[in-house]
RNA sequence: GUGGAUGUAGUUCAAUGGCAGAGCACCGGAUUGUGGUUCCGGCUGUUGUGGGUUCGAGUCCCAUCAUCCACCCCA
C-alpha cells in the first residue's frame, strides 16, 4: 500500500459514522437545553496563545505541539485544546455577558497533539467543550459538571465515576506550594529522579507518580483542599452542595491535577476503568484568570472538554449498537434501457417529495438487484420495465413485507410516503 | 519521549525455510421480468515497505512504516 492515513491519523470510514451522529446529536440535544451557543474557531493560533494559557511547563506545550511558520515568518500552532482559542475569541471580541447571564458557548473539533499513539490516544482527535462565562458562582461549575454527566448518562457510557477536586486560587495555591516543598524537601533523596525533578517545577504532579515509595512518602502530605483560602473553600463546598442538588454523584479526589495551569479552583475528571491506561473521557474546571490574561476584562469562566473517540471506544467496548441511519427508502430498478427515462422522472419525483431514491443498473437482473435491496435495507422498490410502461401501471414492492402491488404511476409517491 | 508485541485476500485467521490456503464477505448462475435461506461456480494477494542470508524466504537477519500494550501524558 503506497498511502496511509499519517501516524496517530484514521479516518471514519462510512460504517462508523453512525456513532459520531449519534453521540453529537446527544451533544447538540443538551447543549440547547441549557442554552448554549455553537462558534467555531481557527484551527490554528499564534503559537504564543498555547504557550501562555496552557503553560509553557506542560507537557502539551513542552513535547505535543505541531508547530509551524507560515510564509510570512509567523509561528504557529495546530491546537492542541480548545479553551484558550475560546478564551481568546472572548477577549478579542470583548464578548459581553449580561449582569444577569453568563456567556454560554460550546465546540466541537479536531485538537492535535504529538504524543506517541495507542488506541483511544491520536495525534489529531476529536474533542467537544462547553465553556461559561462571566459567571464566578459556584452552580456555574455544577451545571458545567452536571451537563457533562448527563451527556454520558444520556448516551450510556457505562460505569462513569466522576471525580472533583479544588486547586485553589494563585493566592492560596502559592501558599500550599510552599508548604508542599517544605513537606517533600525533607525527604528529598527518598524520591524517585522524576519526582526530584517534578518537585523543583510543579510538585502537585508527586501526587501522580506511580511509583510505590513516593506513593507511601506522598500520603502524609499536605493537601490543597485542606490548605484553601477561605473562599475556595466556600466556593468548594458550593459546588459539592449544587452537585447534589442535582443529583450528580462524584467522589473527591484530592490528587486530580490538570494538566493545563489556567485552572483555578474547580478542577474535575469523568473517568471509567475498561480503557487501560486511556481512561479519562472528560474534565475541566474553573479558569478565572485566564481571559484577563490574554487581555480581556476580568471574567471568571468554567469549562470542560471531553474526547469524543473515547466516548465512542467505551461504548464499543459495552457492546453498544449505535442506531442506524439513512436507509435508502426506494430503489427504482429500470428493465431494460427503454424504461430509464420514466425511472429518472420516478426518482425526481421521490426527491420532491424528500423521499431518498436512486436508480438501479438497468443492465443487471431484476434477481440481483432485488437482492441489493436486502442488503442494504431498502424499503421499496419500483420496477419499471415494458409492461408498465405500457400500462402506466408501476410495480411497487414493499421490501420487509414481501409484498408487491400495482400503484398508477401518478399515484406511487403519495403511496410510499403513506405507507 | 522510554520499553515490549504484532503486521498474510475486503475481513477473521492458517501455512516445518520448499507450489500462499480456509471461513465470512463480494460477484455470477439455478428455463428469458422478482428476493434475506439453500445449492453450484468464480474472483480476491507485489505476504506493510526496502534491503540482506539462502539453491529456495510469508517463515531467518537488518532497516523502515504502521498498529497494539505498558510507562509517560491526557481526551
Amino acid at each position: 500500500m503506497k498511502y496511509q492515513a499519517p501516524r496517530g491519523t484514521y479516518d471514519i470510514l462510512p460504517e462508523d459514522i453512525k456513532k459520531w451522529h449519534y453521540i453529537e446529536n446527544i451533544i447538540r440535544k443538551f447543549t440547547s437545553l441549557y442554552n448554549y451557543s455553537e462558534v467555531r474557531v481557527p484551527i490554528f493560533e499564534q503559537l504564543d496563545l498555547f504557550q501562555r494559557s496552557v503553560g509553557e511547563d506542560t507537557d502539551i506545550v513542552e513535547k505535543e505541539m505541531y508547530t509551524f511558520k507560515d510564509k510570512k515568518g509567523r509561528q504557529l500552532a495546530l491546537r492542541p485544546e480548545g479553551t484558550a482559542s475560546i478564551a481568546r475569541m472572548v477577549a478579542e471580541h470583548n464578548l459581553q455577558s449580561s449582569k444577569k447571564e453568563p456567556l454560554r458557548l460550546w465546540y466541537e473539533g479536531p485538537m492535535f497533539r504529538y504524543s506517541r499513539p495507542q488506541k483511544g490516544r491520536y495525534r489529531q482527535f476529536c474533542q467537544f467543550g462547553i465553556e461559561c462565562i462571566g459567571s464566578s458562582k459556584p452552580i456555574a461549575d455544577a451545571e458545567i459538571i452536571a451537563i457533562g454527566w448527563q451527556i454520558l448518562q444520556e448516551a450510556k457510557v457505562p460505569d462513569v465515576s466522576l471525580e472533583i477536586n479544588s486547586v485553589g486560587c494563585p493566592e492560596c495555591r502559592e501558599q500550599y506550594n510552599i508548604l508542599l516543598k517544605e513537606f517533600l524537601y525533607r525527604d528529598k533523596d527518598k524520591y524517585c529522579t522524576d519526582c526530584r525533578r517534578r518537585m523543583e517545577q510543579n510538585p502537585l504532579r508527586v501526587f501522580d507518580c506511580k511509583n510505590k515509595i513516593c506513593q507511601q512518602l506522598i500520603n502524609n502530605a499536605p493537601r490543597m483542599l485542606d490548605n484553601l483560602c477561605e473562599e475556595c473553600s466556600i466556593h468548594f463546598d458550593s459546588v459539592k452542595n449544587n452537585l447534589e442538588m442535582m443529583k450528580v454523584p462524584f467522589t473527591v479526589n484530592p490528587e486530580i491535577v490538570r494538566g493545563l495551569d489556567y485552572y483555578t479552583k474547580t478542577a474535575f475528571e469523568y473517568k471509567v476503568n475498561y480503557l487501560g491506561a486511556q481512561d479519562a473521557l472528560g474534565g475541566g474546571g474553573r479558569y478565572d484568570g485566564l481571559i484577563e490574561y490574554l487581555g480581556g476584562k476580568q471574567t471568571p469562566a468554567v469549562g470542560l472538554s471531553m474526547g469524543l473517540e473515547r466516548i465512542i471506544l467505551s461504548l464499543e467496548k459495552s457492546g453498544f449498537s449505535f442506531p442506524e441511519e439513512n436507509n435508502l427508502k426506494v430503489f427504482v430498478i429500470p428493465i431494460g434501457a427503454a424504461a430509464l427515462q420514466a425511472s429518472i422522472e420516478m426518482m425526481q419525483e421521490f426527491h420532491k417529495a424528500d423521499i431518498s431514491a436512486i436508480i438501479a443498473d438497468e443492465s443487471s437482473s431484476v434477481g440481483s438487484n432485488l437482492k441489493c435491496c436486502d442488503k442494504n435495507n431498502v424499503s421499496f422498490a419500483i420496477l419499471i420495465g415494458d409492461n408498465e410502461l405500457k400500462s402506466g401501471m408501476y410495480v411497487v414492492k414493499d421490501i420487509q413485507k414481501k409484498a408487491q402491488s400495482e400503484i398508477k404511476k401518478e399515484e406511487v409517491v403519495s403511496f410510499i410516503k403513506n405507507t
